[in-house]
DNA sequence: ATCTCTATTTTTGAATGCAAAAACGATCTC
DNA sequence: GAGATCGTTTTTGCATTCAAAAATAGAGAT
């Protein structure tokens, strides 16, 4: 009952970018604020160490993961795979209801990119990309997918949008959307391929992992 | 120190089938075998939860994860998946030596298969698998397949393999160590996915799975 | 002054302790 | 004799405690 609680409000910490990756989590802290010991709190740090959102140094304590490029090049590329491969299943198993749905996320994603509310639009996004997954009915898939997505997320809240590859994206989805409509596995696979490589390079290019301030000088023996 | 080594421990007891699918974890016992508190087990097994290895049940013990013939479908699904990335990622990354190496690995289990050493025959076989995830080259991706596989190998240990499906296996695999050396993505993934297939039909079919007494699967949201 | 070595404090990792929940058993009722 | 009810035992979840490791700081030497 409290573990899975302390483990959702810990990530979600992580994930809000509360704790800056890299930086040290104070154990003492969070248990203060989230009112439990420190047997439950460490239990969700290992298991979040399990999940990559967190880095456990030995006799050192933990610190929020720091993702390397070479790390977000990695994520983005198993992303890909997963979006492509649920594409492809989503297009044999969706309803009619489920197009639906995305279609009207998909509508009111646009309307936000009309809007220019980055923050609802990427709301929206992260709403159609969770639906295909979820579409093909695979709840492995969709706990993977969750897992990189939320490494991934962890980084992404740096990265600005230029208005030329907000319209782009746009364009994208319209096409994902087409895709599904017609149930077409590998066009939509295709397509999700792209897309992810897109959004791999902006993310990339943005410089998302500024070697910040890091650990004083290490001896090295 | 002590906690990796614990779940990695309790990883492989269970990996090893000698606490079975469904069957209580005694805590207290496996304290005194390991020679441990309570505490970095019941860590370990959080984590193992988290892998899908274990299943917790509120004020009720955790018990050795239980798979359905679902639970398997979605697993050998995305493995499938993971499978046919890394093949087409290893084609463009691949260096001549590895090749040789899932090459040597590919002529030692044909050896083992011409000798009828099942054991060894598998233990090669994974070895080829694994060669190819490994060498595309992107670790957030060996992760993710070392869980997937792992959670399917716990239910592997029941399969027969009658002599035809053994021969055919064999003969895929070298369909894949063809397209591998001719660096045939495509090809390769291709490959791989049938396999997967192949072998996943095999192991419905053994019905491996005896669907007894199972909670309702969770909707996740 | 800086560097080093040591003493103190802090933090980490694991064991133990304690309250609540569940499992188990025995008695009682019908 | 079957089933229900209450008390006991066991198990679970978390807090606390304790020892060891690391960080910190302070004194002395150069």
């Amino acid at each position: 009952m409290l573990h899975e609680e302390v483990v959702g409000r810990i990530r979600d910490i992580l994930l809000d970018g509360e704790i800056p990756p890299g930086a040290r989590i104070p154990e003492r802290e969070l248990c203060e604020r989230l009112e439990i010991s420190r047997t439950p709190l460490r239990e969700a740090l290992k298991v979040l160490a399990a999940e990559g959102l967190v880095q456990l140094l030995p006799h050192r304590g933990s610190r929020a993961a720091k993702l390397t490029d070479k790390d977000m090049r990695d994520l983005f590329e198993v992303c890909q795979g997963l979006e492509a491969l649920a594409g492809e299943l989503a297009c044999e198993r969706i309803s009619d209801h489920e197009i639906a749905e995305i279609a009207a996320a998909h509508v009111a994603m646009v309307q936000h990119y009309r809007e220019g509310d980055l923050i609802q639009y990427y709301r929206g996004n992260r709403a159609i990309h969770e639906g295909i997954v979820n579409a093909a009915g695979n709840p492995v898939l969709t706990g993977l997918y969750a897992s990189v997505t939320a490494r991934i997320r962890r980084a992404r809240y740096v990265t600005p949008m230029t208005p030329q590859r907000w319209a782009f994206a746009v364009s994208e989805h319209e096409a994902i959307l087409n895709a599904l409509q017609r149930r077409d596995g590998a066009g939509l696979s295709h397509i999700l391929r792209a897309h992810l490589r897109h959004k791999r390079e902006e993310v990339l290019q943005a410089g998302f992992a500024e070697t910040e301030a890091n650990e004083p000088t290490l001896k090295i023996a």
